[in-house]
DNA sequence: TGAGTAATTAACCTATCGGTTAAATATAGA
DNA sequence: TCTATATTTAACCGATAGGTTAATTACTCA
């Protein structure tokens, strides 16, 4: 994994560490405390070796406190993934732009009424619920 | 590689794969075309992979005409990744802040007077040389 | 100093990733 | 039908990702 860019994209791409960090959105955590929900799921180490990626990936910095290794998270990383994302932007809204169309097309004449919420309208997924 | 958010980070957690998408960013092409620029580096298979991967994770959309399959971005996956990142958008416009903050203090006082326009004031390198 | 807690490192295992070459499939057109 | 072109599939391979357990390091505190 030469560059910076697939470092941290590849660190995005585990729902351990997407977890990880959405608790580190909550605020700073040692290491233990962001283990204790995995501990069921995985190994202390495993989650050491999960913020090792994380850190690496400009994700998350570790500082040191007695025995302890606060975390939080590092703002470099997102934003160098949201900066290259950026650029693609108007495809995605167009994309969007497009569904909308689409959903209204079919909501639209005169309100068929959707009689059971049962059947999805078309895609896989991606379907607003209501 | 469960869910699909993994899957799409997971695709652009390569070089070849995000350049890929930036060709397509400039319009729908054929898998040969796509392969082109890389088949001094790797192999058509290997172009025809990268794509399947592009695909599976919502990225990009594959037709067919005759024996060409002609390739467009697909919205959806990068809407996806790029909702998901919305959420921690304060965190790093935060750290932007701060870095910008900082550059000030360091450039500030009676503004040097860029002499010569040669040396890049910017690079990865984050670095002040000098 | 020695016991207890927090975290990392080492050594190992398996599955997946990214690549290969060779063969197969899909389509057009003479 | 035969040939040429575009693309995919199959079978394989080495490296790495993500997990394990056991041992080690880093601290605190009595």
């Amino acid at each position: 994994m030469q560059d910076a860019l697939s470092q941290t994209f590849q660190a995005l791409a585990d729902p351990t560490r997407r977890a990880i960090l959405a608790r580190l959105s909550k605020g700073e955590a040692s290491v233990g405390e962001l283990a204790e929900p995995f501990l069921n799921e995985m190994s202390l180490p495993a989650v050491t070796k999960h913020l090792k990626v994380l850190e690496n990936a400009g994700l998350v910095l570790k500082g040191r406190n007695a025995q302890f290794r606060p975390c939080q998270l590092n703002g470099d990383g997102l934003r160098v993934a949201a900066n290259w994302m950026e650029q693609y932007r108007v495809f995605w809204e167009e994309s969007f732009d497009r569904l909308e169309a689409y959903l209204k097309t079919v909501a639209a004449p005169s309100r068929p009424k959707p009689r059971i919420e049962s059947k999805k309208p078309k895609g896989k997924s991606h379907g607003r619920k209501k």
